[in-house]
DNA sequence: CGTAAAATTGATATTTCTCAATGAGAGTGG
DNA sequence: CCACTCTCATTGAGAAATATCAATTTTACG
């Protein structure tokens, strides 16, 4: 990846016109915090293929996605690559215990992060236990997520596989923008396979065959689900 | 004829005799909160096979296992599993958004925990912070150990799997009893399967080929790293 | 001991991967 | 506007890893 060149909105946003206001950890300020918290975060843009930060980097920042999405993932010493998830605006960023990433994160398209210091940020949260139970709330509900992905890895077919990221990738969608049978794909076949644990070409295949027996539809950026019933029971629940 | 196991002690048990006191969430209370939470938690037992609690159960409990191991899973409908973890003493269970356990527990070997009832424990962590930001604190842990097994289950061979899981497993009982080359098993065989995504046929037959290259040896309950340099680099780090 | 469960081993089947070629879309410069 | 090139996606054929099915063998336990 190049060197980012990077974008920072000195103060310029106020926290209540946020897109990610109710989503986002900041869901648990009042008022009178948000305006406080307000000159703790930086809005950052990202563009498309840039990193954020990396797996082994110290943490110096928290983040807190606001617009875009991100692929998070880590690498084997020869290359081999798992996406462990894909961040959308409201996932907050950056927790862990040893004081570095444990996975890399890469923005997909243009991608706009409120940054918080890290120093600040542990300050502010200090004195605030709803903060820090909104956080434990994340965290707590991106472990049930994770744990949902290592039944998909270990035990589930490449069609069953796919099925369930499409629908798990809507259903997401869906309580970000609406309800919608039109499913946009801004990663690539390659960041699908990585995060399922197959190769491109048998996502591909899957795509195929999906769209032959008119399950799907395979449409430019993304999918239509043709038959949501039919693609559940492929999931296999 | 012997008493019958007694399942509860119902106050028998002090907290700063505890084998787990320094490694459990309770290891962030200071003494006088420590006598309070005393109070608060029942020690049980559970034998070889019983189900402490199941995925979808509402929860109702929070656990602090005290001794023994247990498997985390989740069952797929037509039965398929995937072990999503071993428990360890001092491991917290229960931590969930939804108000369900989001996977089973069942004791590998008799078992005891700490059980604390869930309105209770919630009231007292309510103003101590500190007890919040240790369960975060684990929760954070656990789920940088979440993506690390991801990374596993979708990308790693075989031979790899199985050499990551004995240096992991070995890696965690060190930390808890102290370093040995001798590393014991208390789970099955198809446990072992389950936890890394494969058949239990693989997984015999990789310990024999581990064991045929001289690189371990299979003994009674467990095995023996005759060459740990060498599994660390089957590994595949 | 004797029986049941767990683990191992072997032979074969299946799924998914690998390697290779082709096709499609986006941006570039003539 | 049209080649040209680059990347990404699709498709095919064959290979490899792991699963499945079927015996044994070993271990655990009453």
């Amino acid at each position: 990846m190049k060197a980012s060149v990077v974008k920072i909105e000195p103060n310029g946003h106020v926290c209540s016109d946020c897109a990610v206001r109710d989503l986002a950890v900041c869901s648990s300020l009042d008022p009178t915090e948000l305006r406080e918290f307000e000159h703790l975060g930086r809005r950052v843009h990202f563009s498309s293929g840039e990193t954020v930060f990396s797996e082994e980097d110290i943490t110096t920042s928290f983040y807190n996605l606001v617009e875009g999405v991100m692929r998070l993932y880590k690498l084997l010493p020869d290359g081999r690559r798992q996406i462990v998830g894909f961040a959308l605006p409201g996932d907050f960023l950056g927790m862990n215990i040893s004081g570095r990433h444990n996975f890399s994160a890469d923005a997909i398209g243009g991608v706009t992060v409120c940054q918080f210091a890290k120093a600040p940020f542990g300050r502010f949260i200090e004195d605030r236990p709803h903060l820090l139970r909104r956080i434990n709330e994340l965290a707590v509900r991106e472990l049930s997520h994770a744990r949902n992905h290592m039944v998909l890895l270990g035990r589930r077919s490449a069609d069953e596989k796919v099925a369930a990221f499409l629908l798990g990738w809507r259903e997401r969608l869906v309580s970000l923008k609406g309800a919608s049978d039109t499913v946009p794909l801004p990663m690539s076949r390659q960041d699908i396979a990585d995060y399922l644990g197959l190769t491109i070409e048998t996502v591909s295949r899957t795509f195929t065959k999906l769209e032959r027996h008119g399950v799907i539809e395979i449409i430019h950026g993304g999918i239509s689900l043709l038959d949501p019933a039919k693609v559940e029971a492929l999931a296999a629940a």
